[in-house]
DNA sequence: AGACATGATTATAC
DNA sequence: GTATAATCATGTCT
């Protein structure tokens, strides 16, 4: 993966060094890059500890020397080692003079390092990336039980999931992300640090025998680390996707409905049948009543909002629902209204609603309804008990 | 399989 | 924000 392309960059860098310093070591020492043959041109200042009676033998030793340099940084660093001739080279009984040579040419043309210019903004789309990583709960400190963000905003979604089920399904997949994510980060990390590692070795060895000042090594450390969190980039943009992928997939899960308990679905009615002069629960009895039905409240509030709807559309339909509910209710309330009626005789029956009021406009029954009617209230109004079919439906 | 029931979503209005 | 109304998508019944 990014090895060879960090190793291309390096070898690229370190090469056009080298080619670099050899274009300037011809041009101006006249010497050429095989070694073999000087033109003459400017004279080398004489190398230390060298009688300089042998001319040509000079010469020659200068293009051995530069051979050797030029040929060592085509190898790796064991394999120098290995062959023994770095030291050979180090050894060189020119090799001082040569060494103070370039490093007298770099300075003069200015070669290391002009102002790097470098240091570029923080990428917008990198920081795009982190944010969602970090909205998301992948990346950033762990959170109890995987990701307490992404439930939230699962949650905040829509509200209306089968919790526990597809959450901890949700939340689990999205661990298996998160642990993805950063066993590969850490293992971008570690090779991104085994190869600075690496080239500064090399660089520092190199060093020896051709000048690098300690900013060129931060510089290709810069240039190492620019490949690495590019590839870190990658990275995070493919952990997005798949957040992205899990999320949506977990969205379209919970559009499969499940219908809810019969009980749960009998308190919903209870309660919309014992209101149907307004049928409009608060917020706290939306919670109460989705406590009772385990949901959640935007469960209520759905269910309100399609039962409302649909026993606008068709009243008729809903009738015997509704006297099957005020039956409930009325046997349920009459032994508790019983002794309050009991002992304050006053009490006449009130006016019994006809019909509930949707935003401007109250839908009332018609006069085949409203015998029915009659009973669908009268559990708010106490009118009497009604009378049972057989299976339980009200005559 | 098709019809109907029902929970969820969406568009729109306030 | 909540509401209605229409619609979607699935569950269930026949």
């Amino acid at each position: 993966m990014s090895f060879s392309i960090c190793v291309a960059q390096c070898t690229d860098s370190l090469a056009s060094s080298m080619d670099d310093q050899a274009r300037i070591m011809q041009s101006i020492g006249g010497v050429s890059l095989s070694g073999h043959s000087v033109q003459g041109g400017m004279a080398l200042p004489p190398p230390h500890g060298h009688d300089g009676s042998d001319g040509d033998g000079r010469k020659q030793d200068i293009g051995d020397i530069l051979h050797q340099i030029m040929t060592i940084t085509d190898q790796s660093l064991d394999e120098a080692q290995a062959k023994n001739r770095k030291h050979g080279l180090n050894c060189h009984r020119m090799k001082p003079a040569l060494f103070s040579v370039l490093c007298e040419i770099k300075e003069k043309t200015g070669l290391s390092i002009r102002g790097s210019q470098e240091e570029d903004p923080p990428d917008p789309q990198l920081m795009r990336l982190d944010n969602m990583l970090l909205a998301e709960g992948v990346a950033g400190p762990e959170k109890g039980g995987g990701s307490a963000a992404s439930a939230a905003a699962a949650a905040a979604a829509g509200g209306a999931a089968d919790s526990s089920i597809e959450h901890s399904d949700y939340r689990a997949k999205l661990t298996q992300i998160r642990q993805i994510y950063h066993t590969e980060l850490e293992k971008y990390e570690q090779a991104c640090n085994e190869f600075t590692t690496h080239v500064m070795n090399l660089l520092r060895e190199q060093s020896r025998t051709r000048p690098i000042s300690p900013k060129e090594i931060e510089r290709m450390v810069g240039i190492i680390h620019r490949k690495f969190s590019s590839i870190q980039m990658q990275l995070k943009q493919s952990t997005c996707e798949a957040v992205m992928i899990l999320r949506s997939r977990f969205l379209d899960a919970r559009r499969k409905r499940r219908n809810f308990s019969k009980q749960a679905t009998e308190i919903l009615n209870e309660y919309f049948y014992s209101h149907l002069s307004n049928p409009y629960p608060s917020e706290e009895a939306k919670e109460e009543l989705a406590k009772k039905c385990s949901i959640t409240v935007s469960q209520v509030s759905n269910w309100f909002g399609n039962k409302r709807i649909r026993y606008k559309k068709n009243i008729g339909k809903f009738q015997e629902e509704a006297n099957l509910y005020a039956a409930k209710t009325a046997v349920n309330a009459a032994h508790a209204v019983a002794a309050a009626v009991q002992n304050s005789q006053a009490n006449s029956p009130t006016t019994p609603n006809s019909g509930f009021q949707m935003k401007d406009e109250e839908f009332q029954l018609d006069s085949a309804e409203s015998k029915n009617t009659l009973l669908t209230n009268m559990f708010t109004g106490g009118y009497p008990a009604p009378c049972y079919q057989s299976d339980g439906r009200i005559q």
